[in-house]
DNA sequence: AGATATTTGTTCGTATGTATT
DNA sequence: TAATACATACGAACAAATATC
């Protein structure tokens, strides 16, 4: 028998149970709490195997699982030769992302769920960059779009335009200067990204969202243009709308032939 | 994106490639790619480490630090004993929390940055669990209120009304059926938790946040027991834009403090 | 309660790979 | 080419935990 892991089931504060972690997940705390505390900064090194073994009281194989957990989590870097060593990293995005994305995986979000919160996030990431842009960015921003201005040849470019869509969204949120709200709007596309569901809506004809996708995108650079938050938002609130209503149109369609043909 | 792997044999004894990724971290990943392909669910046993080191032709060291990277991402759990072994395991929010929290320890954003997400999120989050809440709910939540329905007596019970506060929006965000959302809520609230500056805010009286939250509270509740969402939602702005007022207020008061006695 | 079997957890000695000098 | 300093990898032996009988 599984314990079923209630997905609703909160971070209770206090965690049920303070014992059952392995020594070198302990280490690896340890280790972390010795590099905040000591202030280490990314690219800082830390100390060879050998002083970690009689710093911390462990044998090397020890020592080593605990610097891979730290690995994984992003927060250092092994590299060999000498000068080599192990070195504190930031935790990059993509990485951040990857990690959270394994929780929603069991989660398995509609599409619904995600645009529910994309439909609040992305208007605000895009009043918050109004006034941010040159002129240069401007133009990175067409640039994408040109990818997208004309109707897909065929299914390969399809899947291309709407890559291209979404890296729209991505290049509008380099330039936003809230840290939360970015890693968030990011997330949420990469979440899209990944859904098995979108890459299969991805992978048939969309001429409809296209056009307006484009249209939208088009109306919201005049409005970043003219340096316009509030109209930037509510075009951007729009725009996600309209895509939710499509998506979760073509999600049910293909849950309708899904069911149609079990196997 | 990703090739499937073939499930068997991946490494020739000799691997004359070492960039980038070091063997552990490519064996966890194999290792990932062989649950997935085996569609194994959470509570599910993976082989021994003796079958492992076969299959996957590496040593037991490197084997273990690999489970060590699965169990750090909370993918596996491993338990000793007869019966025992490593088992899938569904990421929890907790841990998706920790993991996701190394990456803002080093943006380090504003009590700002994370209310201007907050302020649109928890809305949402508000009117979505409008109609989904029996009398037993309400009772807990009310129940949470009653903690700080008088003013705190000294400082630590002035800090437990502060996290009694927060546990309110917690227990809020049990009744969200959306969980990104719930989980964007959640995060949100434990980064606040964690926050320095947040702490030493929470360390000094704050008569004026008690009162105006706990007022809110009251009418939020009365939105949501006549089911009115909208409400609910508008609600929950107003007390946002409130605490993020007077957060901001109290940031900037320690700060000048901070600035006047560095050190 | 106690013995035992099973499985992970830890250590150590040694060997190999890699990059700098 | 050789010497070096460092991480990386391997395998055997031992320790600890925990079911079952």
């Amino acid at each position: 028998m599984s314990d079923v892991v209630d997905p609703r089931l909160p971070a209770s504060p206090e965690a049920p149970k303070g014992r059952g972690k392995s020594r070198p997940l302990k280490i690896a705390e340890e280790m972390k709490d010795w590099i905040v505390v000591r202030g280490l900064q990314p690219g800082d090194r830390l100390p060879g195997e050998r002083e970690l073994i009689e710093r911390f009281q462990a044998s090397k194989g020890t020592i080593r699982e605990a610097l891979r957990v730290l690995e994984t989590q992003g927060l250092v870097r092994s590299r060999t030769g000498p000068g080599g060593g192990t070195f504190v990293e930031a935790l990059s995005g993509a990485k951040a992302m990857e990690l959270l994305g394994n929780y929603f995986f069991f989660q398995n979000p509609t599409i619904g769920d995600i645009y529910a919160v994309r439909r609040i996030l992305e208007p605000e990431m895009a009043a918050s960059v109004a006034g941010r842009l040159a002129e240069a960015d401007f133009k990175r921003l067409e640039q994408t779009m040109q990818i997208y201005v004309e109707p897909p040849q065929d299914l390969e470019e399809e899947r291309r335009q709407r890559h291209a869509e979404l890296d729209f969204h991505s290049i509008l949120v380099d330039y936003c200067p809230n840290p939360v709200l970015a890693f968030m709007c990011r997330f949420l596309q990469s979440l899209l990204r990944d859904l098995t569901v979108c890459k299969r809506i991805y992978e048939e004809p969309n001429p409809d969202l296209r056009e307006s996708g484009l249209s939208y995108q088009v109306r919201l650079l005049r409005a970043l243009r003219r340096q316009d938050a509030a109209a930037a938002s509510e075009i951007m609130f729009e725009h996600m709308c309209t895509a939710q209503r499509y998506m979760e149109e073509r999600e049910a369609v293909l849950q309708a032939k899904f069911l149609q043909v079990p196997d």
